[in-house]
DNA sequence: ATTATATCGATAAAAAAATATCGATAGGGA
DNA sequence: TCCCTATCGATATTTTTTTATCGATATAAT
């Protein structure tokens, strides 16, 4: 069954419900209408058992024997888990490249996060346009903030801006920061905060690409 | 004592290391010498016991009872564990905003990444130069990667030609592929893979997002 | 219709990870 | 100098996560 919403569901498990998610996408493109457990733990490399109990986290209906889960019914589920049918709104701070990407990137539609606005202080910038979302000095934050009620702040700015622009984030009401800076931010608990390290990431690339290397050199 | 290089460290090893790194460039930016489990485990909101561990991976000297761990030499060590003192030469395939914003990006020198050139089927980036690294057609891919002996490729295409780019980026010797598209690569063995899930990064913050509002709602 | 089997969902078992405990000891203060 | 205390590093305990097992059942084959 799935989970009411406030039960607690592990970290693991949301990073690996995407990863459902994209098979299920791929199954069904196939033509597939069922898929298994086994087939699909198979697909993502990780255990059918793994696979079963993550999916109870976010089935509504039941998956039947000898032939397994109905993909669609299955793919709005897991949509619907990881939030890709209420729209989030969102700001984003610090519009140089990364932040341009991002504006102009059309996935964030697919899982429901919707930027509303780029806010930056350089002239260069404000004014313009990227994927229809226009870019404001960052003057005008705490006021498009507050009016629109927005709780998701995106920070892509400089090193040296990301502590000063989270704490104006903060100020101006916003409870969720995505940080894209390689700073550790220092805020209050009631902020929620997911970094995209870049060096963690990397590093674990590494981390496999030696042990893969090692384990073919002996 | 640090690791030989080939015991197993679990991945939420490093994903925690670049955290306490961070911390600990922090405390020696105010000029703090010395640091304790303790004051690093609250300041990056683990449990003491958990840093102390996780350090055990990385660090070559002991620390001083009383006094905690010599932050100088702990940087280094951690740094050391991260591979980032290990220049690791890596092509780039996909030279659009967010392939312009990975060449572009200094701080990737630091973690030891050296982004080599940047490759497109786009006549209108061809050519081009950004942050030093030359953008080229895809057709030199192969002959650039064995020259060079490259073993990492970034992957940063349109979504319809991240499986073709990856193919052809195996083909040509890329043994580990960073993969910055929302597509499951289905890749041999012999290859590593790190996904840049951006759809797991926003459902957690979702996630917490929903937590902290829910807790003060009651 | 009967039987064989693949699969589910629940739960038990195993493995892994996180946390707590504890003896040893360096440094600070009486 | 001699305690007292904070901390380390090692290890034991607890908790969490993952994996295996098992009865029930839907489908397919005989």
């Amino acid at each position: 069954m799935a989970d009411s919403g406030n039960n607690f569901v592990s970290l693991a498990v949301y990073n690996r419900m995407p990863v459902y998610l994209k098979a299920l996408l791929a199954l069904k493109r196939d033509g597939k209408k069922f898929v298994s457990s086994v087939i699909l733990a198979d697909y993502v490399r990780e255990n059918p058992s793994l696979v079963k109990k993550d999916l109870s986290y976010a089935i509504t209906s039941v998956g039947k024997p000898k032939v397994g889960y109905d993909i669609d019914s299955l793919i709005l589920d897991v949509e619907n888990f990881l939030g890709y049918n209420n729209v989030k709104d969102a700001v984003l701070v610090g519009v140089g490249k990364l932040g341009q990407a991002l504006m102009g990137y059309h996935g964030f539609d697919k899982y429901g996060l919707n930027i509303v606005a780029g806010f930056d202080i350089d002239d260069n910038v404000i004014g313009k346009v990227f994927n229809g979302k226009k870019v404001f000095p960052t003057g005008s934050l705490a006021g498009l903030i507050s009016k629109l009620n927005i709780k998701i702040g995106i920070l892509t700015t400089p090193q040296d801006h990301a502590q000063p622009m989270a704490d104006l984030l903060v100020q101006s009401g916003i409870r969720a920061i995505w940080n894209f800076t390689p700073v550790h931010l220092a805020l209050p608990d009631s902020v929620a905060v997911k970094n995209e390290d870049m060096a963690s990431s990397l590093a674990i690339l590494s981390k496999q690409l030696k042990e893969i290397l090692f384990k073919e050199s002996n």
